[in-house]
RNA sequence: GCGCCCGUAGCUCAGUCCGGAUAGAGCAACGGCCUUCUAAGCCGUGGGUCGCAGGUUCAAGUCCUGCCGGGCGCGCCA
């Protein structure tokens, strides 16, 4: 619909450009806006404003000017001038009526279009380490990374939607030795556990499953494990002790198991630690909703050369150096604050250069836009990794990295604390259980990433009017029950009856209606380019209000047939924008609560 | 100290990209609406120096500069 007084509004501009000697490609593009006010007509431009200037002509005498030019189209009522020289344009009802049939029509592909037809993108989030459940802080960044995926699939782009996984590097080897040590207190082992090792339940729980099936087959002598390593640092039930270094301690612990266990148990203990919880990642983000074109493993550049080629070019582009043992890459030259370590003193590649490997490697898989969506306390990461595709050569311009900020859960007005090392945390999961998917989904979402999230779980399980989540699905159910009823009373309408009767639908309600229903497809499409799912439960809500309050004003199964089925009509096209809506933000659209 | 994000109604937030018309919504407060399709709903009322100070502009919540407040980050950790 916009873009069809689009259409005309160009066409008067071009006129005018000719008729004037400008070269139309010179003048900047008219902007069609939606309007704020009823009273400004449906929609309107402030393009005689900006051109005014460049014409020699006051703003008002321009637009008088562009408004004779506009080509005659029935979708025009009239068009007006007003204030400064803004031209409002005011559509006549059949112009909306006739967006009913096309809503119809297009069924569940209503507001999908072919904008980004063609084009792959490549979408990476959640990405968090395999060393414990999600917590609610992932949560948001799944919640966020799969609608921002979906609503680009749903204009037409080529989603590809993967996982980085963490499967190498110390933080694995400190979960795998925390496994292990668990699994040596099962069997009966007396040891301190390292303050600075995994804590958590399930640590436990994937040592019992060591334990069960292997017997003893892994068990040491803790005496001889803890035989002189460095002193650890106190945990926090213990009083402060002074020269503990906790990394250290870790360290020497892991090297340890490594030497007591051999390559093949050490590497078995570590798979299965790995293994476990991924799988419990897998599954609690598929219950979420989210699925994933792709599981990469970090493991895997190594494996592949792709970390040493990476490497290799940079080094060739002379942004390498030595210094103090280790190897480094001068990201200062690319605006970077400091220069980082890829190859530390003692020859192990950093986690930075995975990531130098695995960027190259998306830009290589030749996605035509790359978006990485990140927590925002990685948010000093941007300008390293930019620095070194940059170095490597490549087009920068084609990573985008979104961050999105904390969610920080609140129960009766206290704060809920979370930290995956303590163990003390919430999960992921346990928020799904409380809550419920659909309220989980669309509560992440509800706010611009760059806003801190203040997650009421007294308000997202509460079934009222103040829960947004169920305030749209009410709206859902209701238009649902509505047509049940017309159906056990016989009076069924024929939805391939096209326009007919449509004129009826004259309500200052029923106009309302359309008009944000006819919305929809535009707010897609600036959802999608924007990466803002936020959007659309705003506009959900909006839909929600116009139609609940239609509801309460104007009585649907009404005896007069044209008119009845006039009203079915539109509240059937209002139910499938509401469908399609909680469909992208991976909510259920209920036919009854 | 440096960098990024945030600051709009009592509370939680839209609106800032790309400057436009009396700054919007929900909650909370107050007052109405169920013999009629689900009251998980609707309608109405009150409530804002858009953090502060300058600047640009015909026009600034929106752009620029400088402050102030809050969050996060500044490892040969991941």
């Amino acid at each position: 619909m916009k873009s069809a007084i689009h259409d005309l509004l160009r066409a008067a501009v071009a006129t005018l450009a000719v008729d004037g000697q400008f070269d139309s490609s010179t003048l900047p593009a008219p902007q069609l806006d939606r309007t704020r006010d009823v009273m400004h007509g449906d929609f309107a431009t402030n393009i005689a404003l900006l051109l005014a200037k460049q014409f020699g002509m006051k703003p008002r005498d321009l637009a008088q000017q562009l408004v004779s030019a506009l080509p005659a189209s029935p979708l025009l009522a009239r068009v007006e001038i007003a204030g400064p020289g803004f031209i409002n344009f005011f559509l006549t009802e059949a112009a909306y009526h006739a967006e009913i049939p096309r809503i119809l029509q297009a069924g569940h592909n209503f507001g999908r279009s072919q904008h980004g037809a063609g084009q792959r993108v490549q979408v990476e989030f959640v990405s968090a380490n395999p060393t414990g459940p999600l917590h609610v802080g992932h949560g948001r960044g799944a919640a966020y990374g799969a609608v921002v995926a979906d609503l680009l699939a749903a204009i037409g782009f080529d989603v590809h939607r993967e996982y980085y996984v963490n499967d190498a590097g110390r933080q694995m080897d400190i979960l795998g030795t925390s496994v292990w040590l668990r699994y040596l207190e099962l069997c009966g082992e007396n040891l301190r556990f390292p303050s600075n090792g995994y804590k958590g339940d399930y640590v436990w729980d994937i040592a019992a499953t060591l334990h069960r099936e292997h017997g003893d087959a892994y068990r040491v002598d803790a005496v001889e494990l803890f035989a002189n390593l460095p002193v650890d640092a106190a945990t926090v039930d213990e009083p402060p002790r002074e020269n503990g270094d906790k990394e250290a301690h870790i360290d020497g612990l892991i090297a340890a198991a490594k030497r007591l266990l051999g390559d093949n148990r050490y590497r078995y203990v570590f798979e299965l630690g790995l293994n476990v919880i991924l799988d419990d990642i897998r599954a609690d983000l598929a219950a979420f909703g989210v699925e994933y074109q792709e599981w990469f493993s970090e493991r895997s550049l190594t494996e592949s050369g792709a970390v040493n080629r990476a490497i290799a070019r940079l080094r060739s582009g002379g942004h390498l150096y030595e210094q103090d043992g280790a190897l480094w890459f001068r990201s200062t030259a690319f605006g970077d604050e400091k220069d980082r370590v890829v190859v530390r003193d003692n020859g192990q590649m950093t986690y930075f250069a995975s990531d130098i490997a695995y960027h190259m490697d998306k830009l290589e898989r030749g996605f035509d836009r790359v978006i990485d969506i990140w927590g925002a306390d990685h948010h000093g990461y941007i300008p390293r990794v930019k620095a070194a595709l940059t170095a490597l050569g490549d087009d920068v311009n084609r990573l985008d990295v979104l961050l999105v900020q904390f969610a920080i859960l609140y129960r009766s007005g206290e704060k809920a604390q979370m930290s995956t090392r303590s163990g003390e945390f919430v999960t992921l999961r346990q928020l799904r259980n409380e809550v419920g998917c659909d309220a989980a989904r669309f509560f992440y979402v509800m706010r611009r990433c760059e806003q801190h999230l203040d997650f009421d779980l007294d308000l997202a399980k509460s079934q009222s009017a103040d829960n947004p989540v169920y305030y749209v699905q009410y709206a859902h159910a209701r238009v649902s029950s509505v047509l049940r009823q017309a159906v056990e009373k016989g009076l069924a309408l024929e939805p391939s009856a096209g326009v007919t009767n449509l004129e009826l639908l004259t309500a200052e309600h029923e106009l309302a209606l359309l008009r944000t229903l006819t919305r929809y497809p535009e707010l897609v499409e600036t959802a999608a380019l924007r990466a803002e799912p936020h959007q659309l439960t705003q506009y959900l809500r909006e839909l929600a209000n116009d139609f609940h309050t239609y509801y309460n004003a104007q009585q649907f199964l009404v005896a007069d047939v044209a008119l009845r089925d006039a009203r079915l009509k539109l509240i059937l096209a209002t139910r499938q924008v509401l469908r399609n809506g909680l469909n992208l933000l991976g909510v259920s659209a209920p036919e009854s609560m």
